[in-house]
DNA sequence: AAATTAATGCACTTCCGTTGCATACTTCAA
DNA sequence: TTGAAGTATGCAACGGAAGTGCATTAATTT
C-alpha cells in the first residue's frame, strides 16, 4: 500500500527509476534536502534530471519546497493530509546554524495571522534560525 | 538633528557622497528595496559600491536585510529603537505576488515561539505573501 | 510497426551575490 | 606640507544556483 510505487502513482507520477530512487532518499532522510544534496548523494546522476524531479514532486503534492533563508531550496516530502498548496495548513521551519541542517516542525502550526485592512494573506513562511537539539547537546 | 548626514555619522558611518545619496533613496521608498533597485535608480553607478554601502549600512544598524522568499535580498531602513540584530524584536514581512512589493509591517511583532527541548531560537523570520490593499483595490 | 507522448541528459544561459585588485580620495602625524 | 596609512570606489571577474532549449531515448497508444 505505502510502498514506493505507490506514492508515485498515487499522485499521478509515473514511477520511473530515479524517481524511486529520489523518493526512496527524501524518505530516508529526515531533514529538508537539496537539489545538490540529491545530486551528491548518487554517483552517477543529471542534475536537471533531478531538479526535474523534485519539481514535479511539490507540482503533485508529494513534497513540498522550503525557503530557509540560505538562499538555497530545499525540498521535504509532506505528511499524509498535508495541503501544502492550501494556505494557512503549513508548519514551521527550523533551520540550526551550527549543522546547517533544516527540519519541517509539523507540529507547529502557523497561527492565524490579521492584518490591515486590504491586505490577503496568501501564504505564510515562518522560519526559525538557530540551534537544534543535536548540536546543542555537544 | 535627523538630517542625513547625521543618520551617518551617529551610526559610525562616514557620510560620503554615494551613502548619502542611497540613504535618501531608502527614505523615500515605502517598501524593501533590493540592490538591483538601487542600480537602476541611478543613471550612473557601480553595483559593487552600493552593495557594499547597503552592507555596511546593515553592519552598522542602519538598515535590515529582508529574505522574503522571492530570491532576491530586499533592504529596508531600520525605525528607530529598532534592535533588529538582538533577537524576537522583528516585524513581519509582507510580499504582494501583484505588484512584488514587499513591506515592513513593523506593527506586527512576532510572537514568541516554543519550541521542543534543545532548540535555542536565535532569529525568526516571519514573511507573509498575498495581495496588497493598493492591488486589492484595483 | 508507426506515431505520439513523456522523460532524460547535456550544454548553455541568466541572475544575483560576492571577491580581488588597482585607483582615488581622506585623515593624520611627522 | 608632505608622506604614509587608512578608507572608499570602480571595474572585472568568479561562483553557485535556478532555469531553458533541444536532441535523444524510453514508454504508450493506435
Ligand atoms: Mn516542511
Ligand atoms: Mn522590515
Ligand atoms: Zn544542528
Ligand atoms: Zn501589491
Amino acid at each position: 500500500m505505502l510502498n514506493l510505487e505507490n506514492i508515485l502513482t498515487n499522485n499521478n507520477v509515473k514511477p520511473t527509476a530515479m524517481r524511486l530512487l529520489v523518493l526512496q532518499f527524501l524518505l530516508n532522510k529526515k531533514s529538508a534536502t537539496s537539489l545538490t544534496d540529491v545530486e551528491n548523494y548518487f554517483d552517477k546522476s543529471d542534475r536537471t534530471t533531478i531538479y526535474r524531479t523534485l519539481k514535479t514532486f511539490v507540482e503533485k503534492g508529494i513534497s513540498h519546497k522550503i525557503d530557509d533563508g540560505t538562499g538555497i531550496t530545499k525540498y521535504a516530502l509532506c505528511e499524509e493530509n498535508c495541503h501544502c498548496e492550501i494556505d494557512n495548513d503549513l508548519h514551521l521551519h527550523f533551520h540550526c546554524t551550527n549543522c546547517n541542517e533544516t527540519i519541517c516542525v509539523t507540529d507547529y502550526k502557523i497561527p492565524k495571522i490579521t492584518l490591515s485592512r486590504g491586505y490577503i494573506a496568501e501564504n505564510i513562511n515562518l522560519v526559525v534560525k538557530g540551534i537544534c537539539d543535536t548540536c546543542n547537546k555537544n
